[in-house]
DNA sequence: ATGTTTCCACCTAGGTGAAAACTT
DNA sequence: AAGTTTTCACCTAGGTGGAAACAT
């Protein structure tokens, strides 16, 4: 069975560091691909509005084709291919177009509103491979050198054998990217390493102004 | 509104690593406490069985008192202090005799009997302490130089504002411990250093018969 | 030519018991 | 004397981009 909402306040989804985002936008964003699996940077954090606080939630991460181009970085500029290219897109009954596998659950579902809403909510584990068949249900696979946004499903975690209700679906343009096998631009590899603690070892020493 | 248990089956928990668990347990057993909280070595572990898979269950953690007394290491034993030692106890409603502060609740928490019964339960990241009041939830206050049986609770999660309600509890007699701010029996510092890898540090090279 | 994979040094982050300092 | 607290070197575990090797 499943619950009513409570009330009609919409759902809100307020993406953080918007202004580190807006920095990465602006040289056209780049996400690592590897075998293995490699975390997003900026990690994609919300701060959550608008549940039901007693309603059990799943949510869900994926990543929605932006075109269906393929793209390459030339000359200091991303371009694309000026041919389509349809082979990587599938279409998945729930969530419309989308890329191959299932989205990622975020790993605190199924919980309250209550609890979605008492902090950020931050999808810092999940990682993006071009493996075909990830060993791990924490990665997501993309295709190099086409352009995705990032999307929240949250759904209605109903169980009793039946299927969660998906409620709505929030896609985030400012954290679009591209994905990459290494990265193109430079100028996105000096933003990286300045703002990713785990990049450290090749920070070089800099003036307090920035 | 409560789900009913779908079947009578019992709910069963498996203690794992017992074989070790044993060894501990014929030197007596002891568990560091310190203030910015310490894990368990070995650590808690459980398979489940008997859970309706579509239920939604938590999983607490709590540690009740073996005995009222304060205990101490001399000549090589452990011996009680021959009185009582009762201010450290009191009654919790739901739990009974237990320790002062709220269980640690497994952070998968709530989940469904399915998830819950998919792999062993283990309690990896509960921190044992004895500041009063501790910052962080995953922390439980214990008092030095007293006696404790680990017990897991399994609540039915039923929100809606409800209290959720206990279905079972189960002690590990076999993991029972003496919290203490140093290891007292050396036999135990060499057995915790020998099978713990964040020990390594202190392992001596040992051949492989052992 | 273009894009991918592997291996690596160098980090973050944090879990160990030892030992010395401290408290009562 | 007995027990607690702090600091530390040394680990586990794993997230970075660079650079060279590899693939097509």
């Amino acid at each position: 069975s499943v619950y009513p909402r409570a009330d009609a306040t919409p759902i809100h989804l307020d993406l953080q560091d918007t202004e580190l985002w807006s920095r990465f936008e602006a040289l056209s964003t780049e996400m690592i691909l590897t075998k293995g699996g490699r975390r997003m940077f900026p990690v994609l954090r919300v701060a959550v509005r608008g549940l039901d606080p007693e309603t059990l939630y799943d949510f869900k991460l994926d990543f929605a084709p932006c075109d269906n181009f393929r793209w390459r970085y030339v000359t200091g500029q991303w371009q694309t291919n000026g041919k389509q290219d349809i082979t990587n897109l599938n279409q998945d009954r729930r969530y419309g177009v989308t890329v191959k596998g299932e989205p990622y659950s975020h790993p605190k579902s199924p919980n309250y509103g209550r609890f979605w809403m008492s902090d950020v909510v931050e999808f810092k584990n999940v990682k993006l491979t071009n493996r075909p068949n990830p060993v791990k249900d924490d990665h997501i696979i993309l295709n190099s050198l086409h352009k995705y946004k990032p999307r929240i499903h949250i759904l209605q975690s109903v169980s009793n054998g039946q299927p969660n209700v998906l409620l709505e679906t929030f896609t985030f343009p400012l954290t679009s990217f591209i994905a990459v096998t290494a990265y193109q631009n430079e100028e996105i590899t000096a933003l990286k390493i300045r703002h990713n603690p785990f990049a450290k070892a090749f920070q070089e020493p800099r003036d307090r102004t920035d």
